[in-house]
DNA sequence: ACTAAATAGTTCGATATCAAACCAATGGAG
DNA sequence: CTCCATTGGTTTGATATCGAACTATTTAGT
């Protein structure tokens, strides 16, 4: 059955509600967090510290822009916040002068700890009306979501 | 069994990858609407109109507000650039000195509609990759979960 | 009635992010 | 070798958003 006049696809309309919801839960849980985060950490600072402890340091700033789609600029500012927090240490790269090496700093990993431990309060509750099993269902459909915007582009 | 020295709880974990994946779509997905939007409409823009356009105008500021989780003064300023293009018409409140009412007007409408339009080329090739089926799994999920952020505040 | 608290909307200063332009270095094609 | 396209990183200007302060109006408590 095609779409009536002027009323937008269902499937449409189905995407359209998913990435609003998306959109507002990424506002809503961003600003959250944001308040809670020590160190003046920005989400984005966090989530960069996170990712150093989770996968390892040592990446050019052109990769992590990749892995957490923003803008080169971006990144260079993020990096740089961090840097004079002393949480990180950026080094040239020995064999491409162009790149850059993002190490993590002892202080660094000491400050994503500190803001985890004052994460979880935010989260304590969250197991009640949201139990985890529900997160792991949809965090692997999630992740397809994402990859598939990464590849298309 | 208690979470092991140093590392993070595995439920803790889950939610953090959660909204972490949820965040990064987030920027995606709105990026790219952002890139596509006709008459230098910004997403949060679009959103408003198409909020009208589903569930009615007249609506005063405040409440818009809170339905779409940002500040008053970000609303103050979306419906502002909204005005200035015509898309929306503001009228003081017959019953509350204090309050406006915001109406859509013919060419938002029109503009929303566009919008759409521009938008569909960009969902087009989205069902290939990830299936409707999916998403409307985790709508009903999302949905619970963005009740709870707004319930616990 | 009066006053205090709550609510609606605006404004202000700060900041994260983007897009685009830019420079430097690399690497491949001929 | 020599270009030229590609890549890494920074800078700049614009803007959306936030939190907080402010004014005006309404509502509630006594």
């Amino acid at each position: 059955m095609p779409s009536e006049r002027g009323k937008i696809d269902e499937t449409t309309a189905l995407y359209f509600q998913l990435f609003n919801e998306i959109g507002i839960i990424a506002q809503l849980s961003g600003n959250r967090f944001q308040r809670v985060l020590p160190h003046d950490l920005t989400v984005a600072q966090f989530s960069l510290l996170n990712h150093m402890v989770r996968l390892g340091d040592g990446w050019t700033p052109a990769r992590l822009a990749v892995a957490f789609q923003v803008t080169k600029g971006t990144m260079t500012n993020t990096l740089q916040k961090l840097a004079a927090k002393g949480f990180i240490r950026i080094a040239p790269d020995a064999h491409d002068a162009r790149s850059k090496r993002v190490f993590l700093a002892a202080s660094g990993k000491a400050a994503r700890d500190a803001a985890i431990k004052a994460l979880m309060p935010e989260l304590a509750a969250l197991p009640e009306g949201f139990p985890p099993a529900l997160a792991a269902e949809i965090l692997p459909v999630l992740e397809r979501m994402r990859s598939w915007l990464d590849e298309h582009r």
